[in-house]
DNA sequence: CTCGGTGCAAATCTTTTGCAGTCAA
DNA sequence: TTGACTGCAAAAGATTTGCACCGAG
């Protein structure tokens, strides 16, 4: 884990970003919560970061592609330190708890820590006719 | 779809909601235009709906079982008249364009207006082990 | 030392709410 | 007639931006 952190502190160093205390402690939560954060959720826990560094850095480090954006239904996006592999979540509807699904092609995804399904949703991203 | 129309307003009315202009010409728009809009795409069509009105349609709509609500990857919410049967979703990422994908289990779905697909998106509402 | 990044405050945008007047039933 | 809705205005919340100062490199 710690070396996640490093990882993608140097990428940022050889890109010519400066580390700062509120990037740091940024990636820091999110590399040891292991849980998608929503913004707000990152600011109330950097609370001696200001808001508006909290958007900047996470606007910067999503399109450095540090970060994934997650969308979820009737919620605000939450971030996670981007994996690489292709995934997908399941959702808590009852506390919000995320759960990472590899999508490999190898064998079949397992749910570890959830107990029922309720509902699912698919959606696919391309192009239409008119606009291929 | 005039049947559509007047089966939601009869529905309503036997809800005890009154059918005023803004909700009809709501539900005149999205039955018509035939794809889900944001709340802002809506504003818009209504130029002559207060915006307030506008959310609060779409709210009571949407809470007593008429209107969809999707969540698209970085966009606001679009709403579409509810369809009833389970389905999942296309949208072209360059004009924004949806297409309405049944999932029924019987026949392999088509996209009719999708030339090319480039990511997907599966997530799951569920009850984690904690919560069940 | 430099200038990229931060904090703070103000601006902007989105959504909600209070209230008085209006109109569907 | 009556109270469920609406429009308007203000409030609340979320996000962005301008600017002077600070600190990472």
């Amino acid at each position: 884990m710690k070396d996640a952190i490093d990882e993608i502190i140097s990428a940022l160093q050889d890109r010519g970003f400066r580390i700062t205390k509120a990037r740091k402690m940024l990636i820091k939560h999110l590399a040891q919560k292991d849980q998608p954060l929503s913004i707000q959720a990152l600011c109330a826990l950097l609370k001696d970061v200001d808001e508006a560094s909290v958007y900047r850095s996470v606007r910067m480090l999503h399109e450095e592609g540090f970060l994934e954006e997650i969308a979820i239904a009737h919620e605000a996006p939450r971030y996670a330190l981007s994996h690489g592999h292709h995934h997908h979540h399941a959702v808590c509807t009852s506390c919000g708890v995320m759960e990472h699904i590899a999508c490999s092609g190898e064998k079949l995804p397992t749910l570890k820590a959830f107990q029922t399904i309720k509902s699912h949703e698919v959606t696919f991203y391309g192009l239409c006719k008119k606009c291929a």
